[in-house]
Formats: structure tokens, sequence, C-alpha cells
RNA sequence: GGGCGCAUAGCUCAGCGGUAGAGCGCCGCCCUUACAAGGCGGAUGUCGGCGGUUCGAAACCGUCUGCGCCCA
């Protein structure tokens, strides 16, 4: 025999290898070993000047906060198995893993840290502050990654980033300073969304509007004739109000438009003005306006030039004096409806009122909108380049129909506030001066100095950094080799929640400081994990599950089979602790699968003998795997890992090992040539098979595969091509064999036959296609051959043979009566639906020529299966 | 309030014009020398309601009901 496969020299004793397996798959021992040899062999490092076309997915980098939760291993897992694939392929594979510097979350948990001790941020200072976070992020940031360990991720340390970076540091800094010079960024006084627990600006998708009961009271501005009654939920903020609006066309105010009115508890006229934005079917038709506490109302005060009166300070606490200064503003909001009511000014109130509240995505905090002066980058330019990369096709979003979502909003955005007052961050590079300059540093130059220049205090949204993340960690804004070799990168792999806050600002970002050329090519969308019952998990009501837990009772296998098994495209994927175990089954299986098939000297060693050398099993396997992998690959082009899974699982479990590992018992037994061929097809279905599955499962594939075929790494294996053999009739004769075999199981079973027990009987199968098998029919049915007195008691025609039983006395009739008028009913069902079809002439007419075909075929069969039963039926004794 | 999506076996989900499927769960038999984390066999659905299109609808259209999600 010659060696084709010439780089695997075989171990001299599979046997031996199979010997030393143990009967049960333990992924405790294999798994953390096997991690660590990955990287040490440099598996996962990616090389600039390879020759081999490069293949690029940047990880959504975690917070480096965080912990590896469920969504974390569902999308890394679908990630690894990407680039392990195309590594598999040939291609020079890069994933990029780096963390977030995840500017308030880090720095809240620095300050909690501070607060145990009794000190704020203030305390330490700024500098001292931010040298306390390096600290923290030092000691106790990064956990993520060790996680990440723990569940395989083939990820490429040698390039390892994080968004602090100087690298990364110097990017944000480029953009920001190349923004600014083409406009794209400035300043503004504004209303924004401010957290008054964080103390910091926030942009819009960092509000989460929450429907919450609230109270909505209306409220009587003005005595008499010239009074106008204003509904609110935030009473409170009635002591800012620096006008009433109305409708210009409403004839119910038109009188006191251009007057000015009284506004309670203050001792302040405000006037009453007419604006096109007053909806007059709302409510009363007039509208109270708090210019620096709305951002409607403060659109109205630009309109009329009022003034803008701010009532409540950064902690949302009243700074109006009078009676309500130095009060919350939930505080304030009662004490302004109370002392109303004593005035008799309340006209109604309707408590609980159900309404929309924004709330902070980070702690929840009610946010206040608040006037302030922030920067923003003007998103129109950009947004209109990122809608058009997806519109013109030069980028995919996978599923299609999340397209629409992100059009909805990139087509439709709003300026994006970017500063934020924290400390924890990338500052931003603008520095003021004496006499008002504004001077916008770029990453070579060096600010201004002298008497009177400050740089701004505040830093940038942490998802501007995040924005640049595929083409900054690959060294821009330096051309570098990376960036040459690896960008733009091929997939974005990311939750549909961050669509907005991530996905769409890469796509700005990447556009514009490339030079329009695209971040990523593919845009693949996935939901979020669930629990068992759909549910959403959440740490606060204890249904989240941590993955580590599962990893150290089932595997990391078990849990990244199981997650993707779900990963139905852009879908939510449940997860439940049975299905871990289900899927650490199916590894124990294919673990003693591959056991059996090395005890019994299956192996990868020469040429695949020609078909024509090959049993029809071997032949049929052969055919179903290269068909498996012609499904598998195409599976996987369209990001269908739910249902590579799942073509996977069946064909190993299944076809596999439920059949062609039974039938080949038969051919191993008998010995000679046969039974070399089949240790060859058996080594050749388990090599394959232990490839396509390796990057859902890659720890127990390796350990196996290794084993099995002496080489180094199926890590570093080629990914299996489709032969393109087929063999239709091998497929159609198992199929008439699984046929025949489940029949007579099914009978077994229905004669209550103990499935150890030998019966003698006689397969009638002279001349039959399935003549061949007999051997291995018996073998898997436990018949033995008819000895002298054999005396048929049950006759079981089936596939085109008659099968003869003899049950050494008599067989359960009534059984065997009710099993074969359910058939019998079933094909009489089945005959009469054809038959109706087929007397449709209407049918006859329209349906295409195959169909009708197909329908006449079903008819036969169910014909000739009446004609069985019916024969069956007729046969049975009496009783 | 606007938009999108989903209702299929006990549970979680595939299928999206030509015989209703999977996993788990359930019932029965079996520790058959690869595997009891297993083997074999089995049961279970007027495919949410109503109407329409079609030779043919779980699938397409309309409508109602009930749930999700996104945005305001």
């Amino acid at each position: 025999m010659t060696d084709t496969t010439n780089q695997r020299p075989a171990s001299s004793h599979p046997g031996d290898d199979a010997a030393t397996l143990p009967t049960t798959y333990a992924p405790a021992e294999v798994e953390g070993e096997l991690y660590e040899r990955w990287v040490e062999r440099g598996y996962f490092t990616a090389d600039a000047k390879s020759e081999k076309p490069a293949y690029t997915i940047v990880i959504p980098p975690p917070n480096v906060t965080g912990a590896l939760h469920l969504g974390h291993a569902f999308q890394h897992t679908l990630m690894d198995a990407l680039t392990r694939r195309k590594r598999m392929l040939g291609f020079e594979a890069l994933w990029l893993p780096g963390m977030d510097h995840a500017g308030i979350a880090t720095q809240n948990k620095v300050e909690q840290q501070l607060a145990e001790a009794g000190l704020s941020r203030h305390d330490l200072g700024r500098e001292a502050f931010v040298d306390k976070v390096w600290e923290w992020k030092e000691n106790y940031g990064g956990r993520i990654l060790g996680q990440m360990r723990r569940l395989g991720d083939g990820v490429d340390w040698s390039r390892e980033r994080f968004t602090m970076d100087e690298g990364l540091s110097q990017a944000v800094q480029t953009i920001f300073k190349k923004l600014f010079d083409d406009g794209l960024i400035y300043r503004a006084e504004r209303i924004i969304n401010w957290c008054p627990r964080c103390l910091t600006a926030l942009s819009d998708i960092e509000v989460e509007h929450e429907n919450v009961p609230g109270e909505l009271v209306s409220i009587r501005y003005g005595d008499g004739e010239d009074s106008i009654v204003v509904a609110t939920t935030r009473a409170e903020t009635l002591l800012g109000d620096t006008a009433v609006a109305v409708h210009p066309s409403d004839e119910r105010y038109a009188h006191l438009v251009g007057r000015t009115i009284k506004l309670p508890l203050t001792d302040r006229e405000i006037p009453v003005v007419a604006d096109e934005h007053v909806d007059p079917e709302f409510g009363t038709g007039a509208v109270k306006v708090t210019p620096a506490h709305d951002p409607n109302d403060f659109a109205i005060g630009q309109r009329h030039d009022l003034p803008n009166l701010t009532v409540m300070d950064e902690r949302g606490v009243i700074t109006v004096h009078g009676p309500f200064l130095g009060l919350d503003r939930l505080e304030a909001r009662s004490a302004v409806v109370g002392a109303l009511r004593e005035q008799g000014r309340v006209v109604a109130e309707k408590r609980p009122y159900e309404h929309a509240v924004g709330h902070c995505s980070r702690c929840h905090t009610v946010v206040e909108p608040r006037l302030s002066l922030q920067w923003w980058v003007k998103v129109a330019p950009l947004a209109k380049a990122a809608g058009d990369a997806v519109r013109d096709g030069r980028v995919e979003i996978h599923p299609k129909e999340l397209e629409r979502r992100y059009f909805d909003w990139v087509d439709n955005m709003y300026d994006w506030c970017i500063s934020r007052q924290l400390w924890w961050g990338h500052r931003i590079p603008v520095w003021y001066g004496p006499d008002g300059e504004v001077v916008c540093v770029g990453p070579d130059e060096q600010p201004p100095t002298g008497e009177g220049w400050v740089q701004d205090p505040d830093v940038l949204d942490t998802w501007f950094s995040s924005g640049l993340w595929p083409f900054s960690t690959l060294g821009w804004p330096e051309r570098t080799a990376d960036l040459e070799k690896f960008y733009p990168t091929d997939v974005l792999l990311t939750g549909h929640d961050i669509i907005f806050f991530w996905v769409a600002r890469m796509m700005m970002f990447g556009l514009y400081a490339m030079d329009g050329e695209i971040p990523f090519r593919t845009i693949a969308l996935t939901g979020l994990v669930r629990d068992e019952f759909g549910k959403k998990m959440s740490k606060s009501s204890g249904t989240a599950v941590d993955p580590l837990d599962w990893m150290d009772a089932y595997g990391a296998d078990a849990v990244r089979f199981t997650l993707a098994r779900g990963a139905n495209p852009g879908a939510d994927v449940p997860i439940g602790e049975d299905w871990v175990k289900g899927s650490r089954n199916f590894c124990n299986k294919i673990w003693n699968a591959t056991r059996f098939a090395l005890m019994n000297g299956a192996t990868v060693r020469g040429p695949l003998p020609a078909p024509e050398e090959l049993t029809a099993a071997d032949r049929w396997i052969l055919s179903r795997l290269n068909a498996t992998v012609a499904e598998v690959d195409a599976l996987y082009e369209d990001f269908e890992f739910a249902k590579v899974s799942d073509a996977l699982f069946h064909f190993a479990w299944d076809e596999v090992f439920d059949w062609y590992v039974e039938l080949s018992k038969t051919t191993l037994n008998k010995g000679g040539a046969q039974a070399d061929h089949a240790r060859r097809v058996l080594g050749e279905v388990l090599d394959v098979t232990l490839r396509l599955l390796h990057p859902i499962v890659p720890f127990v594939t390796d350990a196996l595969w290794t084993t099995l075929t002496g080489a180094e790494s199926v890590v570093v294996a080629e990914w299996p091509k489709d032969s393109g053999y087929r063999d239709a009739d091998a497929e159609s004769e198992i199929a008439q064999l699984q046929q025949l075999v489940t029949e007579v199981r099914r009978f077994r079973n229905d004669q209550n036959l103990n499935a150890t027990q030998k019966v003698p009987a006689r397969l009638g199968l002279a001349g039959h296609r399935l003549e061949v098998h007999e051997a291995a029919i018996r073998s898997l049915l436990r018949l033995t051959p008819p000895e002298e007195g054999f005396h048929a008691t049950a006759s079981l025609p089936v596939a085109g043979a008659t099968v003869e039983l003899d049950l050494s006395g008599t067989i359960d009739v009534p059984a065997e009566r009710k099993r074969l008028q359910k058939d019998l009913a079933a094909a009489e069902k089945e005959k009469a639906q054809a038959t109706g079809k087929l007397g449709n002439e209407a049918f006859l007419a329209k349906a295409p020529d195959e169909v009708v075909a197909k329908i006449r075929t079903r008819l036969a069969a169910a014909e000739a299966d009446v004609e069985r039963i019916t024969a069956q039926l007729a046969a049975l004794p009496q009783g």
C-alpha cells in the first residue's frame, strides 16, 4: 500500500491507542492542555507576509470589566467556527482579540471601590484617578480573556488590542482631528440626555425608553378669561417655564397670543406664543415651554427667542430660590403639585399615567434632558455613505431582513453627542486659549503652551473608539503590513442589539477614514441568548447562567455545540442545561465510535479502494459523506450554523454510527480484503467527519483525530473537499436494507421479543439485491439460520422479500393484528389521497410532470402495501 | 403613537407551494464486549381563528386575536 497522505505518520499500533482511550470522554482532561498546545504552536498567529489569501474577523471587544457570559460564548463559538474553517481551507486566518475600555462602566467600578474607602474620584484628582483605573485594569480587568481560552477561542493573542492602547489612542486623535478639520465635529449648546447619577451626557442611543406609570397633571396658568390649562408629567419643570405655546390657528387661544400670562408659584409673567409644532388636538392644545429642560421646548424656544432658564443642577436638584430649593427633582415634583393643588390650580390629575421615560443604559437612572455645551459629530454625510455601502451591495447584511433596521437608523440619524463628563477615556484633543481660541491638536502636534491654555476636560464616548476598531487594531493610521494584508475584514459578527451603537459607527468611520473602503464585507447578525423557555436571561432575576459552570460540567465542546445548534440567522438562541447535556452525549458518542474504529484497525493510510472493490455499505457511506461535505459548505456560506450542526449531528450519529459502523462489524469479523477495505473506509469517514466537526467542537475532534491519523493537529488539517462521488444505487440499496431491518425489528418489538433473544429465521433473499447483506441482516436482527424442525410461525413480506421467523410457539396474534391494522389504515389513507389526486383532471393538467409521476409512484407503493398487509392479516391464525 | 417580526408535537425550534420534521421530554423492551452520557421500537399535531388565491396552502394574500422586538 502506498501512503498518499504522506504527512501522516500513522501510529504503529492503532489498537493500543484505542486501548488507552477511556470509555467515557472526559473533556476536562484534554481541553486545557490542547488549547495551550495550539497557542504554543502558533496556529492562531496570522502572518501578514503570507501568500495565502487573508480572512479576517475582529472580535467585538468585550468590556474590560466584563466576564464571559453566554452571549459572548455564543458569538465567539460562531466566529471561532468561521475562522477555524477558513484556516483549514487554506486562508491566512486572523481572528483579532481585544477589549474595550468601557468608559462609564469602568469608571463606575473604580468609583465604587473608592466609595468603599469613603473617597470620591475628586479626592484623588484626575491624574491619580486615571492611574487608579489603569491599576484596576491590570489587577481585575480582562478576566474574560482567560475565559475565552477555556472556550477554545482561536484568537491571535499576539495581536491583542485595547481601546486605550497607545496605538488606538493615536487613531482616535487622528480621526478626531480629521473630522474637526473637515467641519464634521463641532461644539454646540443643546438639550442633551444627562444622567444625574453618572454626571455625564449620554448619546440618544444610550438612553433606554421604558413605559412607566407616572402622573399627568393638568395645571391652570393665569386667571379667568386669560387662563390656559396645560398638562405635564414633570410638574417641577414649571419652575423653568418661559412660555406657553399654542397652535397659530387655534381660535380658543387666539386672544392670548402675544400677551403674557402669570406663571403659578413664581412672580414671573411668561408670553403665550403661537407655534406650528403644537398639536391642537392633543390635550388642551396648549403646552408649557421649558427650553432648558426639554428638547422640543428648546426648539420652540429657539424659534421664539425665549430665555433658557435652568432650574436644576447636574444632580437633578432644584436651584431656584424659594420653597423648592434643594429638593431632588422627584421630591420637587410632588411638592410643586401639592402647592398648585393648594392654590386650586390643579384641574385634573391622572395617576397612574403610563408614559415612556428615558433611563441611563448604564445605571438605569431616569435621565434628565439638560441644556449644555457639548461636542458633536455631524453625521449626515457619514451616515449617507454608510447607508450607500449596503444599498449598493458592497457590504452585505445577514440575515437580509435586518437591513431595514440598519437603513431606518442611518437614514434618519441625528448628530451624535460624543463628549462625556468622565475621566476615564480618550480626552478630547482640544485646547482653549486665554482669548477664546479653540485649537484641535493632531497626534503629531504639540498642544499650545503658555498662560491660560487649558485642554477640554471631557473624554469621548466609548463608542467613538470602538467605531475605529476594525482598522485601528490593524495599525491605522500607519499603513502597516497588517492593514495591507487583513483589511477590509471579512465578517463582522455581532448581536443585532448593537447595530446602532457599533456597526453603524464602524461603517461611518471606516468609510471616512479609509477613503471609502469598507470595513467589512459581511455583517452577520445574531440574536440574543435566552433560557430554555425562550425567556430573557438576566443577572438581576438570577436566571443568568455562567457558561463556565457548564463548561466545567460538560466540556467546552458541549456548550459550543449547543450554541451553534441553536444559531439560526438573526434569531434568538434558547439554551438549557439539558441541551448541553445532550451535546455532551454527542461528544461522548463521537469519542466511543472512534474508539471502536481504532480498536478495529480503522486507518487513514493508503489510497481509498476503488468503488468496485467496495461493499454497498462502503459506497453508500462515502456517497453520503461527500454529500454532507457539500451540504455543510453551502450552509456555512449562509451562516446557517444551526443547520450545519444539525446536518453533522445526524450524519454522524444516525448514518455513520448507527448504521455504517453496525454494518461494518460483519465485514470486519469476516476478515480478508473486504475487511481491509472497511477499515480504510471507516478511517476515511471518521477522518473527514472529525474535520467537518472541528470548527464547532474543536477539542474532542483534535484529541481523536490526532490519535486516528497520527498527524499533528486537526487545527491545521485541510478542510474536506467533496470528491463528487455519489452512488445512488448504493444509497437505495442501503435504504432498502434499512427498511427490511426496521420492519423486522418492529415485529420483534411488537412481539415482545427480548432484544438479545436469537430467533431462527429464513430470509428468503435468493436472487434479491440484499442477498449479499444476509450476514449483516442476521447479525443486526439476531436471526439464526433455520435448523432442523424449523417451523415458520410468522411471515413478513418486506422490501420485496419474505422473512419467515420461527418463534417456537404461537405469536401474539392480537398484537400483530393490531399493528397490521394500523399499518393498513395508513396505507389505505395514502392510497386514497393519491387516487384522489390522480382522479383530478385539473391536477393532471396543471401540476408539473415530476409531481404527477411522484404521486403515481406513491400510489403504486401504497397499493402494494395494502395488498401485502391484507395478505398478512389473512394469514394470521384466527383467535 | 410609528415600524418590524412571531404564533407548527408537552417544551424549544426547523420547514415557507407538492406524503407534517428535529432535539429534549414521554411510553415499552434491552446492561447485545465502542458507547446505559447507550441500543431498538413506539406514541403525540383540525401547522393560532376566519376568509381568499391555487389542481394543490403549514407555506402566498387579506383580516382578527395573542405575544415579542425596535424606534418615538
